[in-house]
DNA sequence: TTGAAAGCGCTACCAA
DNA sequence: TTGGTAGCGCTTTCAA
């Protein structure tokens, strides 16, 4: 964080100053140690009813807050769980996850703040992070290295854990190998007599960390069938996917795995305007199974993905942070698993 | 922020303590202060080039970052934009807005900082987001009262706003009306001679801070025009919207304003399913103008939301951090029009 | 039962 | 040009 020369301030106003634990203690007529001992209910000390009321009638009259920054500093730990926030926009599924997370670190007492790293990249941001001192950081997709790793380490953070399809030196993984999304895809459609198969890429900027081992997995899955692997860029515009079926019979194609179910749905949807039938002609295959891939006939058939319980991976943050000793785990967590609707 | 009594360490296997500016003074063989003017690149104060480089070698070789929480303190300001996650799931719209927001505040040298509430709420919330003590407050949604915004000023914060239906006393109000979207729909279907009017409800909470002055601006648009509107609760599945659709013949509708798209494609579907003709016998609106709103056919008419510009608020935010003299200021900024298609 | 005081890591004022 | 040092707000040990 980078701070100007001066403070952000014109003139103050004749602002009053924030009370500090000695403005209690003062109005009280106790020391500051007593505040504090009386509003952290410290168990170790005795403090007499009418002391303990008199501190608490003084920090109520006068709005006292403790300053979460001056406390961490002095007791040389937070609870604070630092997740950048990730590059592109990831989807419904990663929000509703992020939500059960945060839920579930929240029960565990921790406090989870998602950092914007605002256009801070690689060993750049990871010092941002670090000069935040949280206790753990877990960081979704790619974008971290192994000094990135080694910066955050050597500032004290206890955990590193890395959400994404990458695993990176010396940071716990779980591992969301997306290879395995586009392998099921590309197995199912194999087995239901495909032979020219297309892949969807999207034109959105920063999807690459999903697409291209979702791409690979198709790859791989048709490896030594004979059947071919088409490359299909697409933005996600309704244009870009009529013009898409408008040469899709020159493609010569009769599948598509079309990344996910948003992009799936854009295309069969022009395939269909174009007069292509589906999945008589051309199968589609899309992933996430969102609601959304119920919409239009055919149903659309995808790939659900299992992610982490948010429990479990809140479990495994809370172990990391407590036992720093052990060596970095690799969890391998992705679930993958075609739901066969009438798209194929 | 509740600090469980003890550090959350086990043992501490041997961990090499975290650098210090001290530790890097020590390396250089120069004193704190010189440290401090070098890594910040003090104007005031010259300091020869060979001191320069040891220190930016011996902090290199540390792995030396500075401590935030010890700047902040030091400094007596911060940054920090905070602004806490909203309870419920708010839909693609809101998150490009928050992350273009990210960005604009980013170029201003702020960092901004979601936090996760973990199920606090009220005044509650308001002290734990203080304890942070963030130069500004963005608070999406309801969940401010007056007491919360007192709190946060006592604490120093120099602004606080609110993103939302309602204005907030004490609070700068970015007044997002969203009766005015339900009354651009009720318009619109009463101008294409549509009497009996259903309003969807999402089943989902949360999200009644939107549902309900939606619902009440369709309300406003047919007071005193005769016609009628009915509440249709509806949870974001499949079957429920199935259900709804089988009676659908028995309401006696002849138009529905479905809360967003996604609630309109879901039942949309379903009423086409049920034999429903849109938008013969019923006229379906959406809002929120997504591309999903494509997909089927006929194509849905929806309401289109214009949010304030992220720069703008950036800059709003700016201002009311450098003068917190002005008292609060209200702008009224959710714009919405109707964007006639198929579907009505 | 309460108070005095040290010190967390850092910046900035004043002196050398 | 550089160093000594006070002090930001808080917790906690040691004394009283």
């Amino acid at each position: 964080m980078v701070h100007p020369p001066k403070p952000p301030a014109g003139p103050t106003p004749a602002q009053r100053p924030v009370p500090t634990s000695a403005d209690v203690a003062r109005l009280a007529g106790v020391s500051r140690a007593t505040v504090s001992y009386v509003l952290n209910d410290a168990r170790a000390v005795r403090i007499s009813e009418p002391t303990r009321r008199r501190v608490r009638a003084a920090a109520e009259e006068l709005g006292y807050v403790p300053h979460a920054a001056a406390r961490s500093l002095r007791s040389g730990h937070s609870r604070m769980v630092l997740v950048p926030a990730p590059a592109a926009s990831t989807g419904f599924l990663y929000h509703r996850f992020f939500a059960e997370l945060q839920a579930a670190l929240g029960r565990l007492d921790y406090t989870v703040v998602q950092y914007g790293g605002g256009g801070l990249r690689g060993d750049e941001a990871a010092r941002a992070w670090a000069e935040l001192r949280p206790v753990a950081v877990l960081v979704p997709g790619g974008g971290l290295g192994p000094r990135g790793v080694a910066v955050l380490r050597r500032a004290g953070v206890r955990a590193v854990v890395t959400l994404g399809p990458e695993r990176v030196e010396g940071a716990h993984a779980l591992l969301m190998d997306h290879e395995r999304v586009g392998r099921a895809a590309g197995e199912h459609l194999l087995a239901r007599g495909r032979r020219a198969v297309g892949v969807v890429l999207p034109g959105e900027p920063g999807l690459e960390i999903f697409s291209a081992p979702r791409l690979a997995g198709v790859r791989h899955a048709l490896a030594g069938s004979g059947a071919t692997v088409t490359e299909l860029p697409l933005p996600y515009e309704e244009e870009a996917a009529a013009a898409l079926a408008g040469r899709w019979r020159s493609l010569g194609l009769d599948a598509v795995f079309a990344y996910n179910d948003e992009y799936a749905m854009l295309l069969m949807r022009a395939l269909q305007d174009e007069g292509v039938s589906v999945p008589g002609r051309t199968a589609v295959v899309g992933a996430d199974d969102l609601v959304l891939g119920r919409l239009l006939r055919p149903r659309l058939t995808t790939v659900h993905l299992e992610l982490p319980s948010a429990r479990d991976l809140a479990a495994l943050v809370d172990r990391a942070v407590s036992e720093p000793g052990r060596g970095p785990q690799t969890h391998d967590v992705l679930g993958a698993r075609v739901v066969h609707r009438a798209s194929s």
